[in-house]
DNA sequence: ACCGTTTGCGGATACGTTTGCAACGTCCCG
DNA sequence: CGGGACGTTGCAAACGTATCCGCAAACGGT
């Protein structure tokens, strides 16, 4: 049998709320405290987070639910939550949706009644399906901006506006961009930094944001006329590389290609991929940190922040230049 | 406010008990079950998972626990195990250690409290230290055999067997192995294949299990006699692999690589990695059901099993072999 | 020495749910 | 036609913890 209150009670000599009082920080003396503790520590007690949670109202876990875990932007976000999580004692529920939108609402619906606050990583439901389900008062967006809701986002468009300089810079006049699923809020982003630029742009997919989806974008841009390659992510970008290399195409002799996230693939490709790289970690991190100050966690000594009118955080991208770009073929 | 079983109760005219018995399978008759359920429906009603928890001592959590969530295989491990988990309607905390066995075991006993199981996924704690701090009647070891406790693995020895037949058959005599983290219970096992074999093996390392391991692997490797390796995981070949394409050494020609895991990275490296396959998902949902049907939960008919004698589950593997490996140099 | 204030502590209550127990009908069988 | 069995339902007691309230004692100031 698990030891409860009542057992550090007794073995003290005090009783329960004397208990509770000592482990939560109230108003106890301090040889009583000193009692208390120790009693609990003899027992091994540990306080059943279930009872705790039903008389507080908080849970104390969070969840973080992401399209795909086998990609490593998220793999990193989720690393991200659960270290900074674990630092203020917090657990962290993590489900993986598949890319389905349906799976997304209802991981939005059941986490969250049973936790404290919702992380969601660029989520692919609709805004209006969304703010739905899911409560603006403890949720926060990540990589994904919908009005009403707090969320930490990167400046992608800036990020595209670098690629596309460097791509000009080298030359290239004809610019293939590789869309991922249909329209979403990072795609969107992409195309932003695009704008008023006279670069001839053209669209190619959407596509599946993998491996799989690039070698199939692949044959797609080789039959326009661009001479380089906007890919939707870094997974799309290196089935791309694999799919020219497959068809002779040498890059970045005949086809220069740029992917996003710089995930750690994109160091191990064939050539190492030009990126745009955004802070993932550190994404995660600025989520839990602001949502824990938006629903009163362990975050700051105020109390929950009344009227948020801030948006959220966004964070700077930067374009790093590796191998897979080069200058435009004559 | 939550909607609670009162507000069902009053909605459907009946008493609190009998929206529990409805709600839980309990005998009420097929007319007011149907009220209930309208109506719980109606009001969109979740169980309160602490409170039901405080009342029949289990959660419905489960603790999954990785050394690393940026490594692909344990990425695929979590996906089966979450994508199962969701279908039993059970939550599924993540924790990421980082590699650190200290991590690990605090990991383990903070989430054991507040869990019904736990998964851990190569445990990297010695066998002692985990049976100190871990219940094993409610935890199952993916990937790690320990006396005592139930295990899901791969028959890795098998592996490399085959791997081994494959690198003969293909005329290598002289192989190098890459030792990952300290005698890990899985590197043993890779070894454990190489018994009563006649090739000559020259052992290196150990480094770390990623892609930087492999790199530092590369020059250790060519030091030596060797005409081909066996490195202690993809991510290590695919350093490997890199760092031998930077020092001009042709794969296959002057040396062959094989890999262990067949993670979606042995597809995209260059040249595709010939490597021992092991089911991944397939083994997380293993592990999952295992430990279900061990604390009694909704994995079968029965209740906790009481003699466990079964020490776990073993998963066959497979060489899969592409461009990777060749004849050796003569 | 007296009174107002603070401090330390115990008792009771509440959180939302499951479940044992008892009461109520209804139906069947003797 | 009466009594026992059974199926259905409501009442109340838990589960382990935090916290409100009340009481006694200690304290400080006049």
């Amino acid at each position: 049998m698990r030891t409860t209150v009542h057992d550090v009670a007794s073995a003290a000599g005090v009783s329960v709320s004397t208990v509770s009082r000592a482990l939560t920080g109230g108003r106890v003396s301090p040889a009583t405290r000193e009692t208390v503790l120790r009693a609990a520590e003899r027992l091994g007690y540990r306080p059943n987070r279930a009872a705790q949670g039903l008389i507080t109202g908080r849970t104390g876990n969070l969840g973080l639910i992401v399209p795909d875990l086998r990609n490593p932007f998220f793999a990193d976000v989720a690393k991200g939550v659960t270290a900074r999580a674990r630092s203020v004692d917090h657990g962290v529920f993590i489900s993986d949706t598949d890319e389905d939108v349906a799976a997304e609402l209802e991981a939005v619906a059941s986490l969250g009644r049973n936790t404290d606050g919702l992380l969601l990583c660029s989520p692919r439901a609709g805004d209006a399906e969304l703010l739905e389900v899911a409560d603006p008062a403890a949720t926060v967006l990540v990589h994904r901006r919908v009005p009403g809701m707090l969320s930490v986002v990167a400046d992608i468009a800036d990020g595209t506006r670098q690629a596309i300089g460097h791509l000009r810079a080298l030359g290239h006049r004809r610019v293939a961009f590789v869309a991922g699923p249909e329209d979403s809020w990072a795609g969107r982003q992409r195309l932003a930094g695009l704008a008023g630029d006279d670069t001839e742009i053209v669209r190619v997919g959407p596509v599946a944001p993998s491996f799989q989806g690039g070698v199939l974008a692949g044959d797609l841009v080789l039959a326009g006329p661009a001479t380089a390659v906007l890919a939707y992510n870094d997974l799309v970008a290196v089935g791309l590389l694999h799919r020219l290399a497959a068809r002779g195409v040498a890059v970045p002799e005949r086809m220069s290609v740029v992917g996003y996230d710089d995930i750690s693939l994109a160091l191990m490709s064939h050539p190492p991929l030009t990126t745009v790289t955004v802070p993932k970690e550190r994404a995660g991190v600025a989520a839990l940190e602001l949502l824990l100050r938006r629903i009163g966690g362990a975050g700051g000594p105020g109390r929950p922040e009344a009227a948020p009118r801030e948006a959220g955080i966004t964070l700077p991208t930067s374009l790093v230049v590796r191998a897979s770009t080069g200058v435009a073929p004559s």
